[in-house]
DNA sequence: GCCCCGCATATACACTCGTATAGCACAATG
DNA sequence: CATTGTGCTATACGAGTGTATATGCGGGGC
């Protein structure tokens, strides 16, 4: 009798709890979190309508357990590139990306839908991205690797366009290119451009 | 007794009209296509609920006069970048943001949002967006302002990337930055950026 | 003067939404 | 063995949704 109120979450490893923050995550990254109900993710993660409330509370909790989740996967994926500097890196992260995005595609386009509803998770995650690049930014100058007189809080922010920029623009992608912004070609042919801005610029002084 | 299904839009000035789209926009743009009821945007429109079905027939149709309109408004907004070239097209243009964004923000908002949804209504603006970068790099080339061997469909892409960005996280920009980002400082500091980065890049060859 | 039509309102309908409550099977623990 | 608690289901509730229908008012053409 209501001993336990709000989440649970004691064992956060159950499956149907998994279940249930991958259908959301899915769904909410395709049609936003007011264009999806609870009785389709239910339906899609295979479980009951009740489970979500079960382990997540409400529809906000289950958008806080997805947000939380798809933040600690940003942090981890874009660590390697912090390691690194100079050009050379964004190409290496550009070229990890085609091992992730498969694998962690719904991670990435429920992260660019999240960048549209403002809420303090979508916040949270703004802050992170802009957190990275700054970072990025400040180990190539601590290497020497900036051009001298560079604004690099400005530098970081187009960083941050010019890494966002093709996850905004994916689902548009097919029809306008004939493929995915993550395909072979578009990504080999976004490094070499990448770099040739990043070090030179491509209009004339 | 029925004799005209569908959306009227004999006179497409009628005031309720108006306003009605003018609601639509603004809380669309706030919160997405799903997360606005059509009550809510009659009451901010000052009209009744039936006058959604009068003028647009259900809420797709008023959606997709939405889109029209601001589709027409970003050729518009854009029609002069595309008369300009060079480096200084871009500052002219990034400054006279700071003339009609304020005016224009809640279409600048919505064609942000429309960017988010997948609709055969923001495929098309994705479109126009895209051909006018494209029409901006043609130009340039032209023109001889292009660097040698630029590989013309990414730095069309990349363009578009810099346009767009700072619409993406406005919404995240005052707490990270304190200000918008057109405001008059971040746009100038921008401009400054964007120029050297054009035309020099910023990090070392 | 009548009629029709454009603009607008009010109200009802069927449905879906998120939330709440009651209960079941089963494993672990005393 | 009984008890406890977890993961889960089934069902009900009230509010809100988009859509449909019926109606009112006012101006221009026959």
């Amino acid at each position: 009798m209501a001993k336990r109120l709000e989440t649970r979450n004691g064992g956060e490893d159950a499956p149907g709890r998994r279940h249930l923050l991958d259908a959301g995550m899915r769904l909410f990254a395709e049609r936003g979190f007011a264009g999806v109900g609870l009785r389709e993710i239910a339906a899609e993660a295979g479980v009951s309508l009740g489970l979500v409330r079960t382990h997540f509370g409400s529809k906000d909790g289950l958008r806080d357990a997805i947000d939380e989740y798809v933040l600690g996967e940003i942090k981890r994926l874009y660590a390697t590139v912090l390691e690194h500097s100079g050009a050379g890196a964004l190409t290496k992260a550009v070229e990890d990306a085609l091992d992730w995005i498969p694998r962690d595609r719904v991670v990435l386009m429920y992260a660019r839908m999240a960048l549209m509803e403002k809420t303090p998770g979508s916040q949270a995650l703004f802050d992170q991205l802009l957190a990275i690049m700054r970072q990025f930014i400040e180990t190539n100058a601590k290497r020497g690797l900036l051009q001298p007189d560079v604004d690099r809080e400005w530098a970081a922010i187009y960083l941050l366009f010019d890494f966002i920029g093709p996850a905004i623009i994916e689902p548009f992608a097919k029809p306008a290119f004939g493929k995915s912004m993550y395909s072979k070609p578009m990504i080999s042919a976004r490094n070499a451009f990448m770099v040739r801005a990043f070090t030179r610029g491509f209009l004339k002084g």
